[in-house]
DNA sequence: CCACACTTACTTACTGGTTAGTAAGCCAGT
DNA sequence: ACTGGCTTACTAACCAGTAAGTAAGTGTGG
């Protein structure tokens, strides 16, 4: 075996970082920035200091602050499904334990929790740029879970009064997103994985009328 | 709200609106402005020309940004807690039943929802003036509701986990929180009310162990 | 193997805008 | 006459975005 394992361009010493190393570096900075100061309050200097670069270097990557902010939002998402090996999102039970299995995660990944739940909150203002895409993702969210919560049901025989799958997902997604705020603003208060998976297995409990157990993935 | 120039309280012969009139319609000015534009990005220029003032005008009466910031928080406890006769806090099933009744009047005023939903959001931020009012209310509410949970449980003869009571606090804070998030996103997904009782009903029922219903207040 | 053309990745400098906060003064009402 | 409520005028800071220039690469033809 070699010991070079490195996919990128071998020997030279590269000098100038390559195009696409750039631009993730300046993601995650607008990452941390965004999550620690939101989007308005954050600034594109804030972003470029911590790469090392000036503001006017970011733009030259990314054309604007708004598209900025898109890109770090699709980022988020690439890193949140990075762990699941099939790269699918799950369905059935497999999807509850999906979730309590990132909400584990994301308490060793506070700044990601936090620029999520500030541009979310922030997404409700007036005209927010971020605020079409939380809204599809709630929507594309609440479809998939719903989705789990019918096969579930179907597998024991329940069946559900109208519109009963659906509010179950609205209240899973709800739960979990509430459960970030109170974790991040007092992590002692709420045990952000346990938290989840309680308040999941009661949704779907109540929901499908016989005690609901989400076993450790 | 628009009680106008007709100020008399008791003296008639003011022209001129009193200082505590004044600061009311700075105040519910101030929760519209930051409630459509977040506090970073709401500024003080918006505030006052709602109420027909220069933001100097508003300075006067506020002092600063952040102390106006902390009278709209208060101001919004004032106002959640007013349509209740008894003005303290029932226990028990009452209670979950006022949560229901004040996500039932929530639907029909948006603008506090907001601005509630923005400002929480902008507390987990780095130093936000509000993070230390927001994580207060987390911990009173929490500290409420556990107790009701308890009384509950005392009522039914249920012996709760450890921490249970705790937790079940916790998420149907959680709920309140993330249900107003989508439904503001999107009003027509999701029945505010509906959906927190059916959420509420959902956490007792599971952390009880027997059917919960809450009635219609 | 090198010279020239071109591209990339920035920087510096600036524009036009917005912000909270301050200071000083005007004026109505008591 | 004096106080409270406000305005006008200003400051100093900060913002996103643009323009133009520069240095360091890359590709290509000879």
């Amino acid at each position: 075996m070699g010991m070079s394992e490195a996919t990128e361009q071998a020997a030279p010493k590269t000098k100038r970082p390559t195009r696409a190393h750039r631009r993730e570096e300046i993601l995650a900075a607008a990452t941390r920035v965004f999550g620690s100061k939101g989007y308005h309050q954050g600034s594109l200097v804030d972003v470029a200091a911590q790469v090392g670069i000036t503001h006017a270097g970011v733009l030259h990557h990314f054309g604007s602050k708004d598209k900025l902010l898109w890109e770090v939002l699709e980022y988020r998402d690439r890193v949140d499904v990075q762990h699941l090996e099939g790269k699918h999102i799950p369905g059935g039970m497999d999807l509850f334990r999906h979730l309590v299995t990132t909400a584990r995660l994301n308490a060793d990944r506070r700044g990601i929790v936090q620029a999520y739940a500030v541009l979310t909150g922030e997404s409700v203002t007036d005209g927010h740029p971020a605020s079409s895409w939380v809204a599809h993702r709630f929507s594309v969210l609440r479809g998939e879970i719903s989705q789990a919560v019918v096969e579930l049901a179907t597998e024991r025989d329940v069946r559900l009064p109208d519109g009963e799958a659906e509010r179950a997902a609205g209240s899973v997604i709800a739960l979990m997103d509430g459960l970030q705020l109170q974790w991040l603003l007092d992590p002692d208060a709420v045990d952000l994985a346990e938290a989840t998976r309680f308040a999941i297995e009661s949704i779907l409990t109540a929901t499908l009328g016989s005690t609901v157990e989400i076993t450790g993935s």
